[in-house]
DNA sequence: ATGTTGACATTGA
DNA sequence: TTCAATGCCAACA
């Protein structure tokens, strides 16, 4: 008891689950991960748990925009890390810069099919 | 304490 | 078809 909360809600942490699942070499999108919840339009909530992802051992980096863009990439303390990671796990990228959704795009609970 | 912003996506007109 | 507004949750001013 006592006060602390300092963990997050239980909303953070399903995020942070579904992340923790994506297998190297692919990547998923955030209304994905919103929709993996429940939620499905908490889609910038999921960002925000991303962002607090940026300081946990979650692949943040594999999680990308819905057009594939590497919307957080300013956030990894480089703005090239996030791509170099990505093509460091055999992520392919287009000319616009994106990933190449087509082709790593990874959908939560299409792996859990057991 | 309240209001606004933010690593977005979906639906409505 | 394209443009605009709304929804969601949390942190920041």
């Amino acid at each position: 008891m006592t006060t602390s909360k300092q963990e997050p809600n239980d909303f953070f942490r399903r995020v942070w689950d579904v992340v923790a699942q994506i297998p190297r070499g692919k990547v998923t999108t955030y209304g994905h991960i919103a929709r993996s919840l429940g939620v499905g339009s908490a889609a910038r909530t999921v960002g925000w748990a991303l962002k607090a992802a940026a300081e946990t051992p979650l692949p943040c980096h594999r999680v990308v925009n819905r057009f594939g863009a590497l919307s957080g990439r300013m956030h990894f303390g480089g703005p090239h890390i996030m791509e170099d990671l990505l093509r460091s796990e055999g992520v392919a990228f287009t000319d616009d810069g994106c990933v190449d959704l087509g082709a790593h795009l990874w959908v939560p609970g299409e792996a859990e099919r057991t």
